[in-house]
DNA sequence: GTTGGCATTAAACAAATGTTTGATATGATA
DNA sequence: TATCATATCAAACATTTGTTTAATGCCAAC
């Protein structure tokens, strides 16, 4: 770690500070402590405190896109599964890992509070998976539904997950300590977020589409072990 | 409004400061200005910042629920209308008016990330309104249905209403100019998220709900003028 | 060995912050 | 009128903030 050089250790430790305490909150101080380098550092080398952002932020979602990708698929995999993939990927990203990483709390800021960086996320990141998730939705929508219709389907998918991650802290309050405990995986979330989908499109009640992704689920064996 | 006394002025202008900068970024001396008092006030009426705070976030609650409560409805009403109305009132809290109401940015900040006064927001306002969401929902579930996903299905329906709120400014990058203005009125937004939960409930695909609730609202004459 | 450019440092700077102080004004009560 | 608690005020206080400065260290090139 401290043998990387100055301007890679001030980003490291920015992306923390950031996340958990706002642009405002974070101090450069702070960050120049951690990162163990001179309060001068950062002008030196970003020239101001939001440089630093904007190069924060950009790296934030390029690095957790990377740590986690969808799991590859043979051409023959139902769409059903790979709408479940989609939404697990999704919920992984934001849910992921022990606790919340800094670069999911940074865009999670971002995409509350806009900031100048959040024009480029969408542009880069946001909007090629969601288009992703429209052409998705088509394995099931009549081709006299509008367009505007299929995107608020999606909108619905999306919103579902993110909920878990904006609202997390309040969801905890309202689930009683068990079930958090044995419902709230991110395959049972991601498996709720499907078949609640599929039924509103399929034309059958959720709770009977369960049995049929689960199937499908099982069918690719050790998917479900393998997570 | 000057003509108040100082307590309820600093209370009034602190809302709108601290909804739109948060805790760290709002700053006495703003709140003050606004208020048209001394700096010294807030110390003198609220102890200090923190307080004052607390102060701010309980008032912002109350104030939204009680701007805007769901419609009368006769017993006779059919439960899907009594759905309808609840998903609406949530939107319009969340959504109504031109631009976003302090309170409502201020909520939202509490969830995003809660402090001190977070728990008291959710034992009085979310939770006995998530419990009636649930009650609802039974209209559509068989009793074999287990707790734990009759809870998962009321958060799919919340988070999808919230996520319009949440997530609204990058919604806004993703939809088209024109689709927005057409479908994203209140009206739309509640009848796109009702229809979809209830489809995947009854089993129909949701592109055939739409006449069903359709006719139903078009039946309680006036109710989709009278907004 | 000297030069010259880059990196790092401690110190200082000006501005802004939450809070405190002590004086002054106000208005009811006796 | 005199008294007293409350309310308001300008000013000052001690910190903390982002940023700048000027000096120092480093190390390869000549």
């Amino acid at each position: 770690m401290s043998n990387e050089p100055s301007r890679e250790r001030i980003l490291s430790a920015a992306g923390p500070v950031f996340a958990e305490k706002g642009f405002e909150s974070a101090t450069i101080r702070e960050i120049c402590a951690a990162a163990e380098v001179n309060v001068a550092a950062v002008n030196y080398y970003f020239g101001d405190k939001q440089q630093l952002y904007l190069e924060t932020v950009r790296l934030a979602s390029e690095a957790r896109i990377e740590q986690i990708a969808p799991p590859e698929r043979a051409d023959s995999t139902p769409a059903e599964i790979h709408l479940y993939d989609h939404v697990r990927t999704m919920l992984e990203r934001m849910l992921g890992s022990e606790q919340v990483p800094w670069q999911v709390k940074l865009l999670m800021r971002e995409v509350l509070q806009p900031t100048e960086a959040c024009q480029e996320l969408v542009e880069q990141h946001f909007r090629p998976r969601f288009e992703y998730l429209q052409d998705l939705l088509d394995n099931w929508l009549p081709p006299e539904v509008p367009s505007y219709r299929r995107r608020q389907i999606a909108l619905s998918v999306v919103g579902q997950c993110v909920h878990y991650r904006m609202a997390g802290e309040v969801i905890d309050l309202l689930t009683p300590e068990e079930d958090r405990r044995q419902y709230h995986s991110l395959d049972q979330l991601a498996f709720h977020i499907t078949t609640l989908t599929l039924a509103s499109l399929q034309g059958q009640p959720i709770w009977e589409v369960d049995s049929l992704l689960r199937g499908m689920l099982e069918d690719l064996s050790g998917v479900m072990n393998s997570r």
